[in-house]
DNA sequence: TATAATATGGTCAAGAAAAGTCAAAGTCAG
DNA sequence: CTGACTTTGACTTTTCTTGACCATATTATA
């Protein structure tokens, strides 16, 4: 039941994306804006808020002449331990839960050793140079980054 | 999915390359401009963007009658990965070029396709949420600290 | 040989062609 | 009537295209 321009333009691209069978959708965000009578912003918005990677969707977009709005369906497993892991993680971090956190990941297996020493290298907080509330919370963002990219099993 | 002629350029001068099976292709620039209806800069433009060192090409060139422009495909040195890519790239790198980065790290097989995802998703300006003279600071120390791990596990 | 003409490629800045951001205003269910 | 979600549009940023002018190498000519 979409009663607004957001649902059916939702609606649509996902449409668009079980069709092409490949999982994929490149639009004109100029163009799409004008087959559905609204302003380009409003696909932005369609965007951030219902084709986020929690959604399973990765899109990525390029300005400028030829420019695209690309997005790409990742099959998120929902049973995985990284994303309860990612869901618990809050948004401050210290370097000993890391640590703690990418052992674990390690021994059971979700990332390989050469993984986890990189994000345990690159999560030092001598890295990380800056001051303390912000840099706990740079570190959980990071991990957050990481573990997207390994609850979404692609290709 | 080339949307515009940088594009188009920059993927004939890729497959030529391939092609040719020497990493080098040579090319005069008023005949490539001929060859695809544009300005001669507009291969100035594909070059400048496309084929810089960071993206592991060397570009050289000669002027006057008999001029070309002739780019090669160089691979880092397994001996000097870290010096190499630090010497060139200082300690500040932007998003756009440890893109270039990972991608060719990827494509030379220092790194697994894994590995340049969750890179470049921790890389990104969005998550490294700190304004700009540090941002760029902080993507290089963790590039960086990734880096050392790469090297250190020279299999 | 010195000089002029010709043949290349290089630089840079203006403008166009996208997409992104953000906050104010609108809508609607509870 | 309040809070969450949606719509809009002014402004920003990035990327691409074009063209005028510059620099350099080779070739023809005086």
């Amino acid at each position: 039941m979409p009663n607004n321009i957001s649902d059916i333009i939702e609606q649509y691209l996902k449409r668009i994306l079980e069709e092409s069978g490949l999982d994929m959708v490149e639009i004109q965000r100029s163009e799409l804006a004008e087959q559905f009578h609204c302003v380009p912003s409003q696909i932005n918005y369609v965007i951030s808020t219902r084709f986020t990677i929690d959604h399973g969707y990765i899109v990525e977009s390029k300005r400028g002449g030829g420019g695209y709005i690309r997005i790409r369906r990742v099959k998120l497993d929902r049973e995985h331990l990284v994303l309860e892991v990612l869901r618990s993680l809050g948004d401050q971090i210290n370097q000993a839960t890391s640590e703690a956190l990418l052992e674990r990941l390690y021994r059971e297996n979700w990332i390989t050793r050469r993984e986890a020493q990189m994000l345990q290298n690159m999560l030092r907080r001598e890295v990380l140079a800056v001051d303390l509330p912000l840099r706990d919370q740079l570190r959980a963002k990071l991990l957050y980054g990481a573990l997207q990219v390994i609850a979404a099993h692609r290709d």
